[in-house]
DNA sequence: TTTATGTTTAACAATTTTGTTAAAAATGAA
DNA sequence: TTCATTTTTAACAAAATTGTTAAACATAAA
């Protein structure tokens, strides 16, 4: 039994249909294409992942996991609010350099059926929304923040982020941007969405 | 020649296809569900409109310059700029409560295929950003906003008022809303996404 | 009523895509 | 090497979708 081949394969797959959906932003690809991104024949993606559909559940846990687990970690240390913020907005967008299109995925997957909302959903104790409000109410509270629900302040903040990603191809064509200007211009966002949520500068976060 | 059936028929085609498209949020309806939400054959979809992808681009031509007249014409007022600007919020909010998938759209479309870009463009003069921009520079220099680039500036003003239109799924689960909660927060939000451009209060504007 | 024109329909062809399957090829243990 | 198991392939079947076409139907003018 050649476990090693098997993992090989699968793994491929798994890697070169994470590319083709979330950095090339093929989100339609059908298997034949993903097949041959990866250079092996179209049946193995069903002997491996039953389906095309099982296939992106397992990306999409994957990619997900992923990111969550980048800012859960974040929101779940000791540093100061406004720092984690910083450091939040740092994990969002480069998160967005590294799978330009996974954002286009989840919106345009969830708007096509929201049931599937649930391949999305993180456990109710991780939810970046409980983790941040209670210290953003205790900023308000001390005057430090401008009042503000955690609702709306998260939401603003996702926005900012993620908005930029989403609109990749209008903003380029829009303000004349090449690839490596909307690289640099997602880069220096970072402070700008920080000055847009605190009015203030952003300090420097490593 | 009966032209007044001809054009019932494909106004009805159009409306429908609309609210397929726009309202219902089915982006990648088949001609064959077009066909049945008017209530014709689906035939007559290719003799008024040859194929699916015209059809398509007519009905994106029609709602966009819908759009981009409403906000041309606030955009050409001599009001002031904060006024103009929350007039600006309100008529995006608006118009995504209209057309609530028209964003998604135009989102998915130009990430799939760059160069269909074109048909979302508007003509050089009427730019939003070319009618803000004169007049922002204007605020800056006489010290009322603090200073921020022209494309930064439109950037978050998009940012806050689109995204929470593209992640309608997303937001109504992660924050328990249904439907008419959804909406009822769209409407609030327009005073949020002032305040948090202009860090004051939303005037009224009728 | 006849005729010409425009409108609508059902049926068809072509293409694309997914998923299955049986057989071939590779692999590794006995 | 032999044999059992796993992996890979080519070929096939089924379904969905788009666009075409020829004929039926409606309408209004002559």
């Amino acid at each position: 039994m050649s476990k090693e081949k098997e993992l090989e394969t699968e793994a491929l797959i798994k890697d070169k249909a994470k590319v083709l959906f979330f950095q090339k932003g093929l989100l339609d690809a059908t298997t034949q294409e993903i097949a041959d991104e990866a250079g092996v024949n179209r049946a193995l993606i069903h002997y491996y992942f039953r389906s095309r559909e099982q296939l992106m559940e397992t990306l999409l846990e994957e990619v997900m996991l992923e990111k969550q687990e980048t800012i859960r970690e974040i929101l779940k240390t000791e540093h100061p609010f406004k720092i984690k913020i910083a450091k939040f907005i740092g994990a969002l967008i480069d998160h967005g350099l590294k799978y330009p299109y996974l954002e286009n995925f989840v919106i345009s997957e969830t708007a096509r059926n929201p049931d599937r909302i649930k391949l999305f959903r993180q456990k109710e104790k991780n939810r970046s929304h409980e983790l941040v409000r209670q210290q953003l109410e205790e900023e308000i509270s001390k005057g430090n923040i401008d009042p503000i629900t955690a609702q709306n302040f998260m939401i603003n903040l996702i926005s900012l982020c993620n908005y930029p990603l989403l609109a990749k191809t209008v903003i380029q064509c829009f303000h004349g941007m090449n690839d490596t200007e909307y690289r640099k211009f997602l880069v220096q966002r970072k402070q700008v969405i920080y000055k847009a949520i605190f009015n203030e500068e952003m300090p420097d976060v490593e």
